[in-house]
DNA sequence: CCTTTACTCTACCCTTAGGGGAAGGTGTAT
DNA sequence: ATACACCTTCCCCTAAGGGTAGAGTAAAGG
């Protein structure tokens, strides 16, 4: 099937498609007469399998050591797990930065009266030395 | 004081002052025959300005805005606390979709035995039709 | 057979907020 | 005069594609 039926079925955009055969995530075959590229059933289950990644926050680079774990038979479960593992810590250490973030931004928030004076304690906090 | 000096007074990198100035947000006098950009202390304050205002997370955008209200004496205390509110709000969106993220991630992990064998519930929800 | 319409191709620039480095000019101390 | 630190502009790089231009291709309708 053509590059635009494979998005559809692998609900991705064409231009994201293109985008992983031309980084060789995706070897669709291409058509020698007309360029187009040719795509099977088991490649949009790959981008499928990719997009689902995608979802799950994983970068590009982890979705290519996934889809090559998952095209691996003899892989083990210990290796997928790992990297599960190491995507959660970096999601949690995300999750400890925005809340303290977000205390800090709404410690200084809660102190603003938010009226039509001037004076504002948020640019005196971001204007302190 | 040139643009080295500026740089270490405000905790920035010289290559981000140069940026800064190259987009209009702090805008130093240039000496015309040598072609340093001359930075004064009050130049060297909106820099610790927009230092802050980045680690608060606010982009290069809203560091314009904010600026823009520190500098305008006639500003409502109003205006900053929308801007403040709406990134609290942000932060709020982003730390919701990374707590869903981290459960169904955390829920596959425990799912998975993570040992030698083949078989990945991981791998299977990725592939999951 | 011809035209329209839909689809596809490559190639280029754009996004954030700078980082890295080259090539060359400036300032100052020795 | 030379060494060294500092400064300049210019260009390419990041992640993951989005947008558009110009051109070729496929399939359907007349």
């Amino acid at each position: 099937m053509n590059i635009g039926k494979a998005a559809k079925l692998s609900n991705l955009t064409v231009k994201t498609v293109r985008y992983y055969a031309n980084i060789g995530l995706v070897k669709p075959e291409q058509n020698i007469s007309s360029g187009y590229r040719e795509y099977t059933d088991e490649e949009v289950a790959k981008l499928k399998f990719i997009g689902k990644a995608r979802k799950f926050d994983f970068s590009i680079d982890e979705c290519k050591e996934l889809l090559s774990l998952y095209e691996d038979k003899n892989r083990t479960s210990k290796e997928v797990k790992k990297i599960t593992l190491e995507k959660i810590s970096q999601i949690d250490s995300k999750l400890n930065d925005l809340k303290d973030l977000r205390n800090e931004l709404s410690f200084l928030a809660s102190n603003c009266h938010g009226d039509d004076k001037p004076n504002c304690p948020i640019l005196d906090e971001l204007s302190k030395n």
